[in-house]
DNA sequence: CACTTGACCTGTCCGC
DNA sequence: TGCGGACAGGTCAAGT
């Protein structure tokens, strides 16, 4: 799933539905995707009432009036979709969206003393979700570890064209989606922010120009943004915490497009394979720097 | 250290 | 219709 922009709009939709509830009952059916002890869960999360939800890079942060927190990692195919009165039940316009909750790819359900529930769904069991004291989050390792925000107002091209650089000899798509160089950008926002930048993703780091990387950093902020406004991209099982997809791949220019026209030159979008991944380019707008790789 | 590849899982799609 | 293989939006650990 879920990039940067899919998080970010989970984590305003439970911002806005999660405060204020007590929790009652956390229920799962498969430990990894909820590994903590019962005996934690007993006496840090069932009782507790929820103050806030965060995001750092892919991360969800749901904070506990416990001094603990529940953070949240959906992977590929995780989903945290609410129901309560508010917004579904019988005749609201919500409540076919995702249909019966829980189901089949349901692992943990949080229920709240006033009848509502959370549902954690994650058909490919990737995901997780764990109790930890708030103040250790910044000391695991992911965190220690992970890149600036990329949309923060203090995230400048300048440190953007320094962490890049060193990944000097990888592709310039695996430098942007290492977690380590910058938060939050995935396969789908690497694509497209090449393609707005014009670089070829298999473009080794050092052949890539300053210029080319000062285009590229504003085309992860613009790229990212417009999907956060659009509501993320709903591929496959991506919904947000209402059970509404997101609508942002309308809006893509090659992602998923291979055999379509390219806008800018009328050229045949592509898929290749780049660091491992599916590439989606324009072979026409996107020309290889330097030696192929 | 920098870099690449395979593993973690289930479901779907495509070719035979 | 069945079956095998490739593939799917993310990270880790282990390999070179």
């Amino acid at each position: 799933m879920p990039e940067l922009p899919e998080v970010e709009t989970v984590r305003r939709g439970l911002a806005r539905l999660l405060p204020g509830r007590q929790i009652v009952a956390v229920e799962t059916d498969w430990n990894k995707s909820f590994p903590n002890s019962q005996s934690d869960v007993q006496a840090f999360l069932v009782g507790s009432t929820i103050v806030g939800v965060e995001r750092r890079a892919k991360v969800l942060l749901i904070e506990l009036n416990t001094k603990y927190s529940l953070i949240v990692h959906l992977k590929m195919t995780g989903q945290l979709v609410f129901r309560g009165e508010e917004n579904f039940g019988a005749g609201h316009p919500n409540d076919s969206l995702v249909g019966k909750l829980p189901d089949k790819s349901t692992r943990v359900i949080v229920d709240f003393k006033d009848g509502s529930k959370l549902f954690f769904n994650d058909q490919r069991k990737f995901g997780w979700m764990r109790l930890l004291p708030t103040a250790e989050i910044p000391n695991i390792d992911f965190f220690k570890k992970v890149g600036p925000e990329p949309l923060s107002a203090d995230f400048t091209v300048k440190d953007f064209i320094g962490r890049v650089r060193r990944r000097a000899n990888t592709t310039i798509k695996a430098a942007i989606l290492d977690q380590t160089v910058l938060a939050g950008v995935g396969n789908i926002y690497a694509d497209e922010s090449l393609y707005a930048a014009k670089i070829h993703p298999a473009s080794r780091v050092r052949n890539v120009s300053d210029a080319k990387l000062r285009l590229l950093y504003q085309a992860i902020r613009d790229v990212l943004q417009l999907s956060i406004d659009k509501g993320g991209s709903s591929d496959r099982n991506y919904v947000d915490a209402e059970g509404r997809r997101g609508s942002y791949l309308a809006f893509a220019k090659v992602f998923k497009r291979q055999g379509q026209t390219c806008e800018r030159c009328g050229h045949t979008i592509e898929k290749i394979r780049v660091a491992g991944r599916g590439t989606h380019i324009c072979p026409h707008c996107q020309k290889l720097s330097g030696d192929p790789s």
